[in-house]
RNA sequence: GCGCGGAUGGUGGAAUGGUAUACACGAGAGACUUAAAAUCUCUUGGCUUUACAGCCUUGCGGGUUCAAGUCCCGCUCUGCGCACCA
């Protein structure tokens, strides 16, 4: 018998895929149906990739090879994301060139996937720093230019330090940089941007209906941060000038009392009076020498300035003050807000270190669900109050539980006259009177008033009560006894903190009470109904918001307006390695677009490339290639020193792999039309930037007609981390990585890793690495082995029907199982289906050999393997007698027949207790196995004698036998 | 703080509302062997029990249901993302 070398076949199968090309696609080829799945471009940085790298290369490869085995011109590319900071700082540290430096490591990254047995159509391989690329990358961004999309402005951008050069927003992680991992900070620079915000809308939109991983979709929608709102313009007292602030809640303008804006707002300098002005530069300059990261970990304490200037609000007339604060960002709205203290925790601890006015405009509302308003009734007005008694002694809280009625209270009462309009007063009247309690002590006034709705039924009417709450603390037991018609109308009781629920206590607005109880935080930042707003009082928020814009838009004061997070993609790089950007600078004709003939514009050899830091980009050196005449006019002009950021390299690959080698165009939109769009299986970055940049150039090629479709991805999963063995993420720059190659050579070959590596965890969740695994997985292999290598050896089957029968069951339910699995990306259930048919079939080991039933069951167990483990399958399948490849149209057919077996199990249970089980013929009737379960001497036991009350079947599952008990 | 996940044996993990712990790893026992490795077979959630069997168990507390890991409500811990976005 021959032995289990992977070692051996797998570099033997691998050089036969090689040379056969068995896995180039032809793409004219359309007799087939067309599957294009891939994997994320690989970055060509450092010694190679990890086991966490391979599972995401693997997971696409497996799902590429089982729809060329089941009938797909499919299509898996591959290619190197050559440009970019990450090259250059691997070359930096390795003191050499780009090039150099990428093209060394290269063989070493090819010859790890290569070992792996990749299905890569090697013959189409692309990489981004190729001239014959990068050239369409300048297209397009000249495309983008011509279409308003690329641009230039001045502004502050992040600027990281240790790399020189300026960052998108999507670059930088938690005020970190996402290369080197060192604080950035922000520096005013004139940059190119692409104007992704434009299509925020469109993408947002579109989010939900992608077949993506969910999480990956929140992110987007929460990085495009849509926000819904309205401008509003309060004009400047003794200025002819206007201040333009964006708020999401137009329906508390009544209750701004100052206004803020960003220290680098335009209007600064116009707003500070004479008086103030000094201080103002101060903070402004202060603010300018803060990075940002330092203004984050001040642990947000609220600083500012007076402008000295007044705004007024256009709904009101009231004078509000101008001040300057770094909480507000330039970025972001108008760089300028109405601040709301009662109504938004920022403006909030403003107004309370500035000793500013706050003023309550929303109050909460509450509808009683127990007694709601009900319609056409009368509306009345009431002015209530709720009296909390709290004894510190017991630690619990006087309520009222009625004789009459299902409900608990606290004390209730009105304000009355007598009361001198006293909320105070008012409660303490009310606790004495409805409980008898005289010393009690304020804690205190549990915020503004609520609005509780409901209808009274002893009046017949609807009552829309404001109501305060008041905490009270008992300062000893004095008692007057209460009136003989209210005992026998209730009882006190004292409640602990826990008993008093939602359930128990009849009070609609009992969440905000036990809220402002818990914490002392006293103001209200959720919707509500409008108060001290004018002609807007009584309105729900929702109402007055609309009612607010309307208004406002009439006088040419405000306007209805929506606001994203997201920013304009910054793309300019002060660095070297990537593709230049095609701009030339004429003194009279300002930015030319390089014209399409004199593309590409190719990257200049320089003797230092090196960042030069201070904002000067590493291509200013290249005098001779940085000197050019303008393309419009002739005269001498300047090249653009900066190069585009990596990603825009990568936010098209997977275009140009449907037709790499064109150099008339970018891709044909023919063959796009055809193939696209791809399925896409990501490593675990990139979420916010690459994913969403792809999206935008997508979009903009379908409007130029370039594509077929407006998403670039149809299906995109996204795989969680490996983790290695101390517990973090997998990465070079911790230094805990395993280098598959290190497995493969010590004996266990590519398959066995391959199996595991699907076979630890669903793709979706991370998992950690134990490289103790991979010898299960290879003895698992290893009895696949065997079992053709008995199947092989053994004449005819003398097997008898039955055994036949179990064997072609077993086969037909891994067949589909797998199939199913697949479509449904489980492939770790997948590998657990097929040990298990391994084992069912090492059990009937003794009647091995040939015979229709063995036949199916080692053809169609190595065909199911087969994308999992391309090496042992095609060399068992070749030694079998076949001599085409196991991987191009071999999946094995299912007949649910075989599916279900004679007998089936049926699980007995006693009041949903598992008592018995029987093996009953799969034609017998329900109400004979029903009668079967009862008789059963375990279940006798348990029913006792007793009738059921209830028997219910589960057909070929269980019967629950349901008795009193 | 906000958003999105996750929590099941010693470990990684399985379970369309219907036998919880599949499949593996690890551990233990046995067979083969002069011996070891490899291989094969068996055992393996906890507690009680010679056995039959019983009780308990899916982070915690409630609820819905004949039946809950799964659905609903309220928490705890943990991972990730965003973070002064008005």
């Amino acid at each position: 018998m021959k032995r289990y070398n992977p070692v051996e076949i797998e570099k033997k199968w691998q050089k036969v895929w090689d040379d056969n090309q068995t896995y180039k696609v032809d793409f004219s080829d359309h007799s087939k149906p067309k599957y294009y799945g891939m994997s994320m471009l690989p970055g060509v940085t450092g010694a190679g990739i990890h086991v966490g790298h391979g599972r995401t290369f693997q997971f696409s490869d497996i799902k590429v090879r089982a729809k060329r085995q089941q009938g797909y011109n499919a299509y898996n590319p591959i290619g190197w994301d050559s440009f970019g900071l990450p090259v250059e700082n691997f070359a930096i540290k390795l003191g050499k060139n780009p090039r150099e430096a990428h093209e060394e490591v290269l063989g070493r990254f090819k010859e790890q996937l290569k070992r792996l047995g990749y299905s890569y159509d090697w013959s189409k391989e692309i990489s981004t720093s190729d001239p014959a690329y990068y050239r369409w990358t300048q297209w397009i961004f000249v495309k983008l230019f011509e279409h308003g999309l690329a641009y230039q402005k001045q502004s502050p951008q992040w600027w990281c330090e240790t790399d020189q050069t300026v960052l998108a927003n999507e670059q930088v992680e938690g005020g970190k940089c996402w290369r080197c991992g060192n604080q950035v900070s922000k520096r005013n620079l004139k940059q190119w941007f692409f104007k992704i915000t434009d299509y925020a809308d469109e993408i947002l939109e579109a989010t939900d209906d992608l077949d993506w991983t969910e999480m990956v979709k929140t992110m987007q929608k929460n990085w495009i941060g849509r926000s819904e709102g309205a401008e509003v313009d309060f004009k400047v007292d003794g200025s002819d000038k206007k201040l333009t602030v964006f708020t999401t809640r137009p329906d508390t303008l009544f209750g701004a009392t100052f206004m803020v804006i960003a220290p680098e707002h335009e209007l600064v300098k116009d707003l500070a009076t004479d008086d103030n002005r000094k201080s103002v530069e101060d903070y402004i300059s202060q603010a300018a020498c803060k990075s940002e990261i330092e203004r984050m970990n001040e642990n947000r304490e609220k600083t500012g300035v007076f402008t000295g200037s007044y705004g007024i609000n256009p709904v009101n007339s009231a004078r509000v003050p101008i001040w300057i604060a770094d909480y507000v960002l330039s970025g972001y709205g108008t760089g300028a807000i109405m601040a709301v203290p009662a109504h938004d925790e920022r403006d909030f601890e403003f107004a309370k270190k500035f000793g500013i006015e706050v003023k309550e405009v929303v109050l909460p509302h509450r509808i009683d669900t127990k007694n709601p308003p009900i319609d056409d009734k009368e509306i009345v007005i009431r002015q209530n109050i709720h009296g909390i008694v709290y004894n510190p002694k017991t630690d619990e809280y006087l309520c009222l539980e009625y004789k009459d009625f299902p409900w608990t209270t606290f004390v209730v009462g009105g304000v009355e006259e007598s009361d001198g309009g006293d909320i105070v007063n008012a409660a303490k009247r009310e606790i004495y009177e409805e409980t008898g309690y005289k010393n009690l002590k304020l804690m205190k006034v549990l915020g503004g008033q609520v609005v509780a709705e409901y209808y009274a039924a002893h009046k017949n009417q609807n009552r829309r009560g404001f109501v305060n709450g008041l905490l009270f603390e008992l300062i000893d037991d004095e008692q007057d006894d209460i009136s003989e018609e209210d005992q026998g109308k209730y009882n006190l009781v004292w409640l602990k903190m826990s008993d008093i629920t939602k359930d128990r206590m009849t009070c609609a607005e009992l969440d905000i009470w036990l809220d402002r109880i818990k914490s002392n935080k006293g103001l209200y930042t959720e919707e509500g109904i409008l108060t001290n707003s004018g002609e807007f009082d009584g309105m729900t928020s929702s109402e007055a918001r609309e009612k607010i814009v309307v208004w406002l838009e009439k006088d040419g004061n405000g306007r209805s307006k929506v606001t994203y997070k997201m920013r304009d993609w910054l793309i300019s790089r002060q660095r070297y390695w990537g593709a230049p950007i095609p701009i030339i600078h004429c003194e009279d004709c300002g930015a030319v677009p390089v014209p399409d003939n004199q593309l590409p514009v190719v990257l200049p050899e320089v003797e230092d490339f090196k960042p030069k830091g201070g904002n000067v980009s590493a291509l200013e050196s290249a005098t001779d290639w940085v000197n050019t005449a303008c393309p419009k006019c002739g005269k001498p002009a300047k090249r653009e020193t900066d190069t585009m950021d990596g990603y825009a390299c990568s936010s098209w690959y997977f275009l140009r792999y449907l037709d790499p080698f064109n150099d008339k165009q970018a891709w044909d939109p023919e063959i796009e039309k055809y193939w696209g769009p791809v399925d896409y299986y990501n490593g675990a970055d990139h979420a916010v930037a690459h994913l969403l940049y792809s999206r935008f150039w997508q979009r903009f090629f379908f409007k130029l007609g370039l594509v077929s479709h407006p998403e670039p991805f149809k299906r995109m999963m996204y795989n969680a981390y490996i983790l290695a063995a101390d517990g973090t993420k997998m990465s070079k720059s911790r230094n805990n990585v395993v280098d598959p190659l290190e497995i493969m050579n010590s004996g266990y070959g590519a398959d066995s890793l391959r199996v595991y590596e699907m076979f630890i965890a669903p793709y979706d969740m991370e998992a950690p690495w134990d490289t103790r695994g991979v010898p299960g997985t290879y003895r698992f292999l290893n009895r696949v082995w065997t079992l053709a290598q008995e199947y092989i050896e053994a004449g005819e089957s003398k097997s008898d029907e039955k055994t036949e029968r179990e064997v072609l069951t077993i086969a037909h339910k891994l067949a589909k199982k797998v199939t199913e699995d697949i479509e449904n990306e489980k492939f770790n259930t997948s590998i657990s289906a097929m040990m298990e048919a391994v084992n069912g079939y090492y059990k009937l080991k003794d009647s091995i050999g040939k015979s229709a039933a063995w036949d199916y069951a080692i053809e169609s167990l190595l065909m199911v393997l087969s994308p999992f483990a391309p090496h042992i399958t095609e060399e068992l399948w070749g030694q079998i007698g076949h001599s085409d490849t196991i991987h191009i149209d071999h999946w094995p057919k299912w007949d649910d027949k075989y599916l279900q077996s004679d007998m089936l199990t049926i699980v007995i249970q006693v009041n949903s207790k598992l008592r018995a089980k029987i093996e009953v013929s799969s034609e017998m009737p329900a109400d004979d196995i029903k009668r079967l379960a009862q008789v059963q001497e375990n279940v006798l036991k348990y029913t006792d004698g007793k009738q059921p009350t209830k028997v219910i079947y589960i057909p070929g599952k269980l019967v629950n036998i349901v008795v009193a008990e």
